[in-house]
RNA sequence: GUGGCUGUAGCUCAGUAGGUUAGAGCAUCAGAUUGUGGUUCUGAGGGUCGUGGGUUCGAGUCCCAUUAGCCACCCCA
């Protein structure tokens, strides 16, 4: 291996002042339009103790999720048997205390219940934060990644749902991507499994309908009937998931195949009811029904939601739904909580290929003091310091070298305006300002050059 | 965890049938221009060809292994 090479682990990512400006309008519409609807925001830390994250995604999750291992002599500590039987999943524990959060809903979901005291239900908080995925990389798949989340916690009313809905068409529009929301309900598709006669094979029957618009209805029919289901059961959902019309129509064709399940029925309620809501003040994109929506996560059992964009080919860029016992795992049962989150990096990717950031981002200084020498210093600082006041960013450049230099990097660093002060000015008590677009330089009165500046910006 | 593709300068890549000192563009630095950038011109620095082994008189080029990255599956934001 040649010298360290310098690298970061795959799937993580270095962000450039531009990206960061551009990741922060996406994170400032997020936060103004979750500010507005009465979102408040907290933070939890990057790591949680392992045990407040296993079991809650779902198998696959659980390897997912990133473990730190436990400082000091760890090795000592376990078990040699489980070494010798090659045990990863004990040694593993013996390992590992804690890990990487893998996403902010559990976390969440540990806050609410730690910190209930304090807490005033309904609760609706946001939290924007990294979360980490040992998943392999690949396009818009990162190991790393900022997600942006809403949830209303403590109140069972499809009230919040709709306004989630809202929100996401608010966030899009603003950031001008064209999205369309898709949306399900866990109460169906619990339905549609005892409607053909599996009613506790929920997990496997949701995980196949949700890769439908990938391998197609064929072979999902296939993997539910390698997983045990027989074929009249199977054929039976095909008239189903294939229902077309309108969603009014869809969901008035599903109440008679539903008729007789408790739990479908109230899941097609609950649909129309949402709906309902969104019609009274319809958000700027598309929402529709989505049968073959199913989503991984095992927690949601109401609303899932799910977001994509209509004009580059990437996962979805948003996602939630109802989860209506997430805290009773940590002792608090019976809290209904709602919540979405958005996908920061993938949103960043989609603006990106559709060009959508506009080209005056990743400007900062507006002005560059040229070093002519300790005179010309002591008679610029002060200037900057009252510019400063006027809200003007500049910068006086720290050594005294060529002036090609220092054009230079008022020139690749984009600053408008470049200052110099050598001995003339000095001595006749002024400043050249050269406006670095139009290459034009007038000689200025100290208490002009303010104006000169905010007149062209 | 499973499969496919790729690894040559800081970056993007070329490198022909294995053949002498491995090239280009961009970037960097210097000069043309010691108070004027973005354009142009001139020059310079920078490479154990991912790593290890093998075949061969000779390997960036062929073979094997390994490692890293990318893409796809699984799953997801």
């Amino acid at each position: 291996m040649a010298k360290d090479k310098p690298g970061i682990p795959k799937g993580t990512r270095d962000f450039d002042p531009t990206e960061i400006a551009r990741r922060e309008l996406i994170f400032s519409t997020i936060r103004k339009v979750y500010n507005a609807h009465g979102y408040m925001p907290i933070e939890t830390p990057a790591m949680e103790n392992l045990s407040t994250l296993l079991g809650k995604y779902g198998e696959e999750g659980d390897r997912l999720i990133f473990r730190i291992l436990n400082s000091g002599d760890f090795a000592s500590k376990t078990n040699s048997d489980d070494w010798k039987n090659k045990n990863s999943a004990s040694l593993s524990a013996q390992l590992s205390e804690k890990a990487l959060r893998y996403d902010l809903t559990v976390p969440f979901a540990r806050y609410v219940v730690q910190h209930q005291h304090k807490i005033t239900f309904p609760f609706k908080r946001y939290q924007i934060q990294p979360v980490w995925r040992a998943d392999r990389p690949q396009k818009g798949r990162y190991r790393e990644f900022f997600q942006c989340d809403a949830d209303v916690i403590g109140s069972h009313s499809l009230v919040n749902e709709a306004e989630l809905i809202n929100i996401i068409g608010e966030v899009f529009s603003a950031l001008n991507i064209r999205v369309v929301v898709k949306v399900n309900n866990r109460k169906i598709l619990a339905g549609l499994a005892e409607h053909i006669g599996y009613g506790d094979q929920l997990t496997a029957i949701t995980t196949a309908i949700d890769k439908l618009d990938k391998i197609g209805m064929d072979n999902v029919e296939k993997e539910l009937i390698e997983k045990g289901l027989s074929n009249e059961a199977v054929a039976l959902l095909r008239p189903v998931l294939s229902l077309e019309g309108s969603d009014g129509e869809k969901l008035d064709k599903l109440s008679h195949i539903l008729s007789d399940s408790r739990t479908g029925m109230k899941g097609l309620e609950e649909m129309r009811e949402v709906f309902d809501i969104v019609s009274v003040s319809p958000p700027a994109c598309k929402v529709e029904l989505d049968l073959t929506l199913a989503r991984g996560l095992n927690y949601y059992t109401g609303a899932i939601i799910e977001v994509k964009a209509m004009d580059v080919a990437i996962g979805s860029i948003c996602g939630g739904g109802r989860y209506d016992d997430l805290t009773g795992i940590f002792g608090l049962p019976d809290v209904s909580g709602v919540g979405i989150s958005f996908g920061a990096d993938r949103i960043y990717d989609v603006m990106y290929a559709l060009d959508l950031f506009g080209p005056k981002i990743g400007t900062f200084t507006q002005l560059l003091a040229i070093n002519f020498g300790p005179k010309g210093r002591d008679y610029c600082l002060p200037l900057l310091n009252r510019l400063r006041e006027r809200g003007i960013s500049c910068e006086f450049y720290p050594d005294q070298v060529k002036l090609k230099k220092q054009m230079q990097y008022a020139d690749r660093n984009q600053i408008p305006f470049v200052l110099m002060a050598g001995e003339e000015e000095i001595l006749q008590g002024v400043y050249t300002l050269k406006n670095m677009i139009t290459g034009t330089q007038s000689i200025l009165e100290a208490d002009q050059i303010a104006d000169a500046i905010t007149k062209v910006e």
